[in-house]
DNA sequence: GCAATTGAGTTAAACGTTTCGCTCACAAGG
DNA sequence: CCTTGTGAGCGAAACGTTTAACTCAATTGC
């Protein structure tokens, strides 16, 4: 009895504690319809006692499927990424899914090395958010499910947030503090939501605001020095859009190193909010992103991609809402 | 050709290709010495021009191993954490190991079924941050390596902080900076690093800082009535001294509401360094606990572990540093 | 020149599952 | 009474590796 619970029972110990064959005693542990409710009673108390667990590997070799997922991000040590993560990793394991995780550092190479070993250990769905404008040509060789996250591509299922309507809520929230004139800190020309976010806010109200200035500047909130001398000259402008909150935090920071108040001096909004807009100092109005239900979203997705059911909605989008805090002034 | 790379190469293809054994194939892949050099080649060859990767789960069957690794973290929200796991990451794919996340969201639980489900996998080791103040039952029941990452247990390999010294680089740096009467908010009793942390530094300079009050605080951060008080009366204290990091900001937060300017007004330490630290306003003094280190220090220790080396040394002990930023007035 | 040794390669078993096809008993239909 | 059908269960093959045991030729030692 002792070492029934050390070195992991196999489907055979069942089957003789059960009296059975190896065969019945799959076929009862799987629900399959034909066994009989005595054998079925035997064989389940026998792996209760036993307490069996299948072995993965050997089920995985049957039946190809692993019941691991991969999840593959560009860089944990973003909020918005981290807190992605929590809930996929969370909804997974509900589902009886292991996840297994891929931080590639915002390396195309180390993003392709990541999925090749996902490849190798044979997860059954990958859920991505990638960090290359266009998807390498390893995709067809990978041959499993993929769920992009936060970043469409054409001919994938994605689930994201409904950054166009980001832009526009923002733009109207904008105008009703009075600022008409604004300059922009966009992310990246290559990264769609970043467009999303841009031309939402943009194309709402083209007659009522004024764009003074924009600037370009990466995700990681790193300003150039364009960057920082617009945010210095301001031309008139009484708000800055940034592209996210991590450029929002980092202009704020920026302008209060040079002694500009905000949001006295100039008001500041963000996109995502990321755990850090509560933070800092003043606290960054800025869109909510609904993080959790993405990362479900994208794990229900995907599980049912798995089960075989083909997808026909490729793209889920999810809405956003403003949450306002304290650095938009109402002039 | 087409389909050599659809659904992935088997030894046997290789064999075939290469005109050998496929026992010839596995053991030239694996480096065995009894194949000529001849042969070596030819199977190399085949190997690469076949894109042929060893099916994990047919390994894992055969030899036991999996070459993957379990992370089971309390909360990937947690910048700490999310810091360390990427580092964990990193390092586990360089060495060709694939990391499995579980996230406990701080129940232990969850993380307990999470744990199962890593042995079911059957992973190679484990590294764990443990929610839990004792390591449950299970322990021996799963079986495997397992290094603890910044909580240490009895009988566990660890590698961690220098929590102590950290405690006495901040009590130095009070005095230099001519604060001889703190107040305290440490983390909870039954964490040791806290302990150890406030140990080192109510012990530094027993005769010279003078403790004006202390309130116990969890590690989120989160501030109780008791404390919120304490901050507000101060009874003397030029300095408060936090558990760590989150507990610090929560406080700057809280006096920045009720119009006490920090460091003016009163002073402030974290611990840990989290990237939170360099945003806030004012950018906060605290303790770098070398993160990455600790990452890749625990994959590695945890690798020996598997490649049976039985570690000799169960507990790694880091260096930390202090690192001066806005937080402390000079007086 | 013959036995012993070595080097290079092969065959086949094993790992723990799932599943296909089979058997066997029994019931129903004619 | 014989065929056919059905429900319950079993035996064995297969999945892709690794590895122990083995063969066979060439080389060495004497």
């Amino acid at each position: 009895m002792a070492d029934s619970e050390r070195s992991m029972a196999t489907i055979k110990d069942v089957a003789v504690r059960a009296g059975v064959s190896v065969a019945t005693v799959s076929n009862a542990l799987n629900g399959k319809p034909n066994v009989g409710s005595a054998a079925r009673r035997k064989v389940l108390d026998a792996a209760k006692t036993l307490g069996y667990r299948p072995h993965r590997a050997a089920q995985a070799m049957r039946t190809g499927r692993t019941r691991a997922i991969g999840l593959v991000l560009p860089d944990l040590t973003n909020p918005f990424f981290s807190q992605l993560a929590q809930a996929v990793e969370s909804k997974a394991r509900r589902l009886g899914l292991l996840a297994c995780l891929i931080d590639s550092q915002n390396a195309a190479d180390a993003e392709l090395e990541g999925l090749s070993l996902l490849a190798q250990h044979g997860v059954d769905g990958i859920i991505w958010c990638p960090v290359g404008a266009r998807l390498p040509r390893l995709l067809g060789a990978l041959d499993r499910p993929i769920v992009l996250i936060d970043r469409p591509r054409p001919g994938f299922s994605v689930v994201h947030a409904n950054n166009a309507m980001g832009g526009r809520l923002l733009a109207q929230h904008a105008l009703q503090n009075g600022h008409s004139r604004v300059g922009l800190l966009s992310g990246p020309r290559n990264v769609q939501s970043a467009q999303q976010r841009r031309h939402g806010f943009v194309s709402a109200f083209p007659d009522r605001i004024q764009i003074a200035w924009e600037v370009r500047v990466g995700f990681d909130g790193i300003l150039p020095r364009e960057a920082r001398e617009a945010l210095l000259r301001r031309r008139g402008a009484t708000l800055v859009v940034a592209g996210n909150d991590l450029i929002a935090i980092s202009a704020m920071r920026f302008l209060h190193e040079h002694d500009v108040q905000v949001p006295a001096d100039v008001s500041i909004v963000g996109f995502d909010d990321i755990s850090w807009a509560r933070i800092v100092t003043p606290r960054l109005t800025t869109i909510a992103q609904p993080l959790g239900a993405i990362g479900t979203r994208a794990v229900e997705l995907l599980h049912e991609c798995m089960s075989g059911a083909q997808a026909q909605n490729p793209a889920l989008m999810l809405d956003v809402s403003l949450v306002e805090r304290d650095s938009v002034r109402s002039i």
